[in-house]
DNA sequence: AGTAAATGTTACCGGCGGGTAACAGGATTT
DNA sequence: AAATCCTGTTACCCGCCGGTAACATTTACT
């Protein structure tokens, strides 16, 4: 395996154990059998290092979109009930790249950092998509269907942080059911 | 105003806008128009700063509610309602605070870090409150509702640092409006 | 074989950040 | 006025971290 793959590979899992600043290069190259030399003939910085952690974690985030496709082809409502299983159950087999992107866009405060533009481009994509499904899917009300299962998502991740693995983000599928439920109605919810 | 509120308050300023790793104890001592030494005289070390400020953090928090039922006595629908409005709108006299636990619940990938107690404890009883309201409330399934609206207002935190002012996050009570009325109703959700 | 490219090794630099020592000045109490 | 407490100032230590130089070593290609 080329040095280059196996130092984004081991920054990632770094990255997400300890965070972006509570990691250092010598420690990455370490942790990639390799040295801090041929970490930075293959990056130019650090900062350029994360930059292309985090593509390749928008990557692997539409890869995780393709596949529900693929599982699901035609099917859009069971491809997202398929996403909300996989980003909200606990055990192996979660999605965890959502969530080390949900890191990355608060562990990274300056603006200028050339990673936060991937950060924005892979929610906003990330966000469309939710959106084109909930409305393929025949949902009423798609955007905002969408943009509810986008927060509860996020919510659930940033809950996976602060209250652990059995705080209310483990219980996603749950909650975001009867959101979805609700919508599959044709009738509008009736004023109170 | 003693230094040690000062340097509190210089702390809070920092941490919310350079993150908590991103600003060191002397620039928290300048802005507090002090000094290194006297800060140490106060806390015994960064980690124990950090661990009062986000205290102080969760103290707020919970005055915010009690604010709110101050504001709207008996009445915990409409607390409810203002809370989401005090967190989901842009501009001046919103609530930050919660927006910077969260921060910090992620910021501070340590375990064993003092001020995860904190954070924990404050996302707990911000949860239990939440569910005490929805319960008196008179809404169905208070317990969802309450979770929903929980994750629903982390994920519109989140959505800020990742998306900014104009993302899905500053809808935040177009998208509970129809959650909270559907829980207004006699009838469960009727089955697809 | 021989050459070029990529990798490994060591040592180093500069800066910064957390933390402390020692002393000087100001305020408060009695 | 004396003693005490709190504050301000300066200087310093140590370790880590991002980044580089120089050279040795291996690999790969032809």
């Amino acid at each position: 395996m080329p040095p280059r793959q196996r130092i984004l590979e081991a920054a990632r899992a770094l990255f997400f154990r300890h965070g972006i600043q509570g990691v250092g290069v010598e420690a990455i190259a370490e942790a990639a059998s390799t040295n801090k030399m041929t970490l930075y003939r293959h990056f130019e910085s650090k900062e350029l290092l994360v930059a292309e952690y985090l593509r390749a974690l928008a990557a692997e985030n539409v890869r995780v979109w393709d596949d529900l496709e693929a599982a699901h082809p035609g099917d859009p409502l069971e491809q997202i009930k398929a996403w909300l299983h996989s980003v909200g159950g606990h055990g192996e087999g979660i999605d965890h790249s959502g969530c080390a992107m949900m890191n990355a866009a608060i562990q990274i405060a300056d603006p200028e950092h050339p990673g936060r533009k991937a950060v924005e481009g892979a929610q906003r994509t990330h966000r469309e998509r939710l959106i084109g499904l909930c409305r393929e899917a025949g949902l009423r009300d798609p955007e905002l269907l969408a943009d509810q299962l986008f927060l509860l998502v996020e919510g659930s991740r940033a809950a996976y942080r602060s209250a652990g693995p059995d705080g209310p983000g483990s219980s996603l599928c749950r909650l975001a059911g009867p959101l979805i439920a609700a919508h599959q109605q044709a009738a509008p919810v009736p004023a109170a």
